[in-house]
DNA sequence: GCGCCAACTTAGGAATCCGAAG
DNA sequence: CTTCGGATTCCTAAGTTGGCGC
């Protein structure tokens, strides 16, 4: 079975890799035996993360006491003392037993054995090593078969290359050609196969004409050839000596950013009315009433926040003249501009497949030269290289800012990333860049400030390239460690909760300005009116119900039967606070991720998303696939 | 030490592709 | 051939995290 948490093979370029633990449920059950059981039938409005374990961490964090940010404002945490054991608040024996910890842990660093940070499984099993170091062992043990294998179908290497959808071709001139992934050529292969069945085993049934299939068939040939090439050419970065820290490049050359296209005035018989009378708007205006015409039939512009921040961002880009008149939204008449969009996507659909195949041709010509980077002499595929074109803000949720004008990107705005020995991206005719820089330590490649939030954008490589896959890798090995130290890093703070666990699936939680962004909690950033608790509920004891908005404005809603001591706690932490008020009002994700960091060197609240992503898929694999070998990794 | 922010990852939703069924 | 719906890809919003400056 394909160990899914070894292999960063199957990280692949589309983040999907996670999907599997990112759309189930587990935390509406208990999962006392460790199975976790997607559940299909989860409402979709009511989601459920699956970083089980993020919530008992951000809880004993809180209860060890960590410091925070906001102490001073939060009211101090009531001290009792229990006489009766199980009723001694949780939080202050994690304290005493944290520093009882640390104390036992700087005995053992005095003996010079394993610190903490050092740990190792006594035994390493096939699992525990490195997938890169297993790689280079393989290849040592057995190098003839390797290569062997590089040459011939195998599944490690094909993922690889299906992770690059086109790969550089030295051409027998100076050219570079682009071939095709595996995964797309199978298909075409597939294709082709057929073609030539029906081409030579019956010359009457003529499916596709003779001349095509004549062209397909000498494209088979070449196909053959460049696949080797390809594979030749695949980056096998994990061997490489790793750069120091900091440094992500010593060579960066690219072409820059695409612009999007200038715009284009609507036909003369397409018009916008104000109050029933036919206007012709400025350049500008016309524009941004584009963005708003191409909404008009979603649900953004049934919503207040949005047509307000759209009508205010509107009348600021118009004419002193339309500034007078049009005065009120609802006044407006779209409906035109609206009708001649549909239109043109009716007729974009309806072309004829070799328009369909020019339009292609004509954006793979753009993304030949603008979709790749060279970085330390290879090609690797750029993710976003189209600079984000003006529109409308599309704020999910509630957002605040939903419907503002995000204004067009000029290359004034752009800052170029490259190394200084590079030949510098050229701007467009009579532009400039706002600053070219040659900053190795970090990824991006162009950089620009959005400004509806104000936040900086990037372009970056695609997942497939070195430095994303880099990242990811350290990713999954990180998960790996943590699954070696899970039952440990659990122990610590379920030592006393014996069977059941409180086991939540939340996100960390930041804290943000609401007047900027949707008002959107996680873990660390739950107030007191998200959760509540109840002694009974149903034929349950100690149930807490949590109800808040989580990321994207999704809707967590879930009945979670806890320890009475848990619930203790819960009380604890609510007592004297206003539902406004911080949950856990001692905790932020800083101190959090810190407070993990000691128990493992690398854990964050990401890594057990991870992880638990990739176990259940493991779970998930090894349950649907048993008995089946063709399915083995190898 | 804490608050802010740059840099980076993750994921929702729209657009597009593609294949099966009618 | 058309229609439909699921799969895939693209785009970018919304997260997390670590480092830096005050």
């Amino acid at each position: 079975m394909a160990d899914v948490v070894t292999s960063p093979i199957l990280t692949d370029n589309q983040n999907k890799s996670e999907l599997c633990g990112g759309d189930s449920d587990y935390g509406s059950h208990s999962h006392a035996n460790g199975n976790y059981e997607v559940d299909v039938e989860q409402p979709r409005s009511v989601k459920q993360e699956p970083e089980l374990s993020s919530f008992e961490a951000a809880l004993a964090a809180a209860a060890a006491g960590v410091n925070h940010r906001k102490k001073e404002n939060a009211p101090p945490v009531k001290k009792e003392v229990y006489s009766d054991d199980d009723d001694i608040p949780w939080a202050e024996r994690m304290a005493k037993e944290k520093k009882e910890k640390s104390v036992e842990k700087k005995k053992k660093k005095r003996k010079g054995s394993d610190s903490e940070d050092e740990y190792r499984p006594e035994v390493l099993d096939e699992d525990e090593i490195p997938w890169a170091e297993r790689l280079k062992r393989d290849s040592i043990s057995s190098s003839p078969k390797k290569k062997r294998k590089i040459e011939v179908d195998s599944d490690y290497e094909e993922k690889n290359v299906d992770k690059e959808k086109w790969t550089k071709k030295e051409d027998s001139g100076s050219n570079c050609v682009y071939t095709e992934s595996r995964k797309d050529k199978r298909k075409k292969k597939k294709k082709d196969k057929e073609a030539r069945e029906s081409n030579s085993s019956s010359s009457s049934s003529k499916k596709t004409p003779k001349k095509e299939v004549k062209n397909e068939q000498g494209e088979i040939l070449q196909k053959k050839k460049k696949k080797q090439e390809e594979v030749e050419d695949v980056w096998e970065w994990w061997k490489e000596e790793k750069k120091p820290a900091g440094v992500k490049w010593n060579s960066l050359h690219h072409k820059g950013p695409l612009f999007a296209p200038p715009y284009e005035r609507l036909p003369d018989h397409v018009n916008f009315k104000y109050d029933g009378k036919v206007v012709q708007l400025s350049d500008e205006a016309e524009e941004v009433a584009t963005f708003y015409a191409k909404m008009l039939n979603h649900d953004y512009t049934t919503k207040d926040a949005f047509n307000k921040n759209f009508f205010h961002d509107w009348r600021k880009v118009m004419s002193p003249a339309e500034r007078e008149l049009i005065t009120d939204l609802k006044k407006c008449d779209f409906r035109e501009m609206t009708v001649h969009f549909e239109k043109q996507s009716e007729i974009r659909k309806a072309m004829s497949k070799e328009e369909k195949a020019k339009i292609k041709e004509a954006k793979e010509a753009e993304a030949k030269i603008y979709g790749f980077a060279f970085i330390d002499g290879h090609k690797q595929k750029i993710g976003n290289f189209r600079i984000e074109p003006p529109g409308l803000f599309r704020g999910r949720g509630g957002h605040p800012k939903m419907g503002m004008l995000k204004k067009r990107v000029r290359p004034e705005d752009v800052i170029i990333n490259c190394s200084k020995d590079s030949e510098i991206p050229v701007p467009p005719d009579g532009h400039k860049w706002k600053e070219v820089r040659h900053d190795n330590t970090v990824t991006w490649l162009v950089s620009w400030t959005e400004n509806v939030l104000g936040q900086n954008k990037y372009i970056m490589l695609n997942p497939s390239s070195k430095i994303k896959g880099e990242k990811d890798y350290e990713k999954y090995e990180t998960a790996r460690r943590l699954k070696s130290r899970i039952d440990d890093i659990r122990a610590v703070y379920t030592a006393d909760w014996k069977s059941k666990e409180m086991r939540l699936a939340l996100r960390a939680g930041n804290e943000k300005d609401v007047d900027e962004a949707a008002d959107t909690v996680g873990c660390c950033s739950l107030r007191c009116e998200h959760i509540k608790l109840y002694e009974k509920l149903d034929d349950k004891e100690y149930v807490v119900e949590f109800d808040f908005l989580g990321k994207d404005s999704i809707r967590y809603f879930n009945q979670v039967p806890v320890e009475k001591r848990v619930f203790k706690n819960l009380q604890l932490f609510m007592d004297n606070k206003d539902p406004g008020d911080d949950l856990f009002d001692r905790l932020d994700t800083a101190s959090l991720n810190e407070h993990l960091r000691s128990l493992m060197d690398g854990l964050t609240v990401k890594v057990f998303r991870t992880y638990n992503a990739s176990i259940t898929l493991q779970q998930q694999l090894a349950k649907l696939t048993r008995g089946i070998a063709s399915l083995r990794f190898p």
